[in-house]
DNA sequence: GCTACTTTTCGAACATGTTCCTAAATTAGG
DNA sequence: CCTAATTTAGGAACATGTTCGAAAAGTAGC
């Protein structure tokens, strides 16, 4: 081992930045004028700092920006969960993914392999946990947790991107042009659903598909009276 | 109506440039140094052109991108698909998800609302097919279908990133180091998972996942015979 | 052949995230 | 007090995607 105690003395300039005073310009520079202005020079600009100084304190943009996530999801609120095992993780997932969609920014750090916010993992535990209480093995448990984790993020980045481009839109919609066109002896169901997809595809379906998963990767669903 | 045939004549400059070839540059270039290479001045000079030309055939690199993905996803070969409609979305749904998840530059269009590569489309009509022949009313099969789309972006993204992270890691698992240091009476079953979890969230479990969801989905799973 | 018009091409420039190297500011040892 | 070590701060610079405006290279009408 190395040497026992290295409990480095305080050398060294002293530091006029901090972690957590970045952090805080960061939540500031959000609210104030949206996630889409939260550049590092910016953010440098907001402390009165050099732009590289915050490289110091943070390992690069999504460092800070997974930070951020872990904060904000340190602060949802723990949620009442329902009794009833399966309704257990329908709760849990929904202000899981909820919680996310809420804030647009998320998107750019979601492809993290988990939520791992200290205080937010009461999210995964009931999830988890319900999944065992339903009869799952911890192995099936953990493949449920995932499941509905790809599922979430896949529909918050899907939803989020789509949106986004709808806004700076003026192009069109390539898709809906493309559906249009279809050949409906190759493509029937394709082309009979066509003028309709737009609208289809608008619909919030979150809670029904997380029901298929959730019921499908529980062992029995005999719903207790 | 306009004027009736505005078949513009050929007039102006003589484009020394076309979007097959910008494509198929890109496909060159992606083949030979790898996706991360791909950026607008290599391609540019790859071509033997100032990179802002390529903005006059290309809207912008996502655009390409997608161009790029659409023309990959054509090339798909047309699986042969079982009797069984079950059976079929499954099928399809690989099929869709392995492709995707075959190229790595894919995730960096893969936000996109669905896969309109139009010779693609027969995954989306097997799926959706599928569905009907099984049941679902339209609005149920574009469900399904939708709840597979995002479950599949999801594992994909969420996948593909982890791994470049694993990749270029030499910073150590946060995670990891989260999960090991959890409070066990407040979250047991994470706790007690913890040691594995890394090797857990490593398997591949699409599959899984994927069937929970299509037998979700699907009105009364009568598996025939 | 000259002019008007149209389309393509490209150089200059900008904002972004990021790395490298040097300068400052402090403590510990002599 | 001076020097060495150490840590933070910041300037210069780079690669990236992208926009803007001007120059180039054709065609159509006269």
């Amino acid at each position: 081992m190395p040497p026992p105690v290295p409990t480095r003395g305080p050398t060294g300039r002293p530091p006029r930045t901090s972690r957590t005073q970045i952090m805080d310009a960061a939540r500031r520079l959000i609210d104030r004028d949206g996630w889409q202005m939260l550049t590092v020079r910016r953010l440098a600009a907001e402390i009165g700092v050099a732009p590289t100084t915050l490289y110091h304190h943070v390992r690069d943009k999504e460092d800070l920006l997974r930070q951020l996530l872990n904060d904000y999801a340190d602060q949802i609120p723990r949620a009442r969960l329902p009794r009833d095992p399966h309704e257990r993780i329908i709760t849990a997932s929904t202000v899981m993914h909820d919680s996310l969609a809420a804030r647009p920014w998320i998107t750019e750090v979601l492809t993290a392999d988990d939520l791992v916010g200290t205080s937010s993992l009461w999210m995964v535990e009931a999830i988890v946990a319900g999944a065992i209480d339903s009869g799952c093995t911890p192995e099936q448990a953990v493949v449920l947790y995932r499941s509905v984790w790809y599922y979430t993020v896949g529909e918050i980045l899907v939803r989020a991107t789509a949106a986004h481009r709808r806004a700076e839109s003026s192009r069109p919609v390539y898709r809906d042009a493309v559906l249009l066109g279809l050949d409906k002896s190759e493509l029937p169901h394709l082309a009979a659903l066509a003028d309709r997809w737009p609208s289809l595809t608008a619909r919030d379906t979150y809670q029904h598909g997380l029901h298929a998963i959730v019921d499908g990767l529980l062992p029995s669903t005999v719903t207790p009276s």
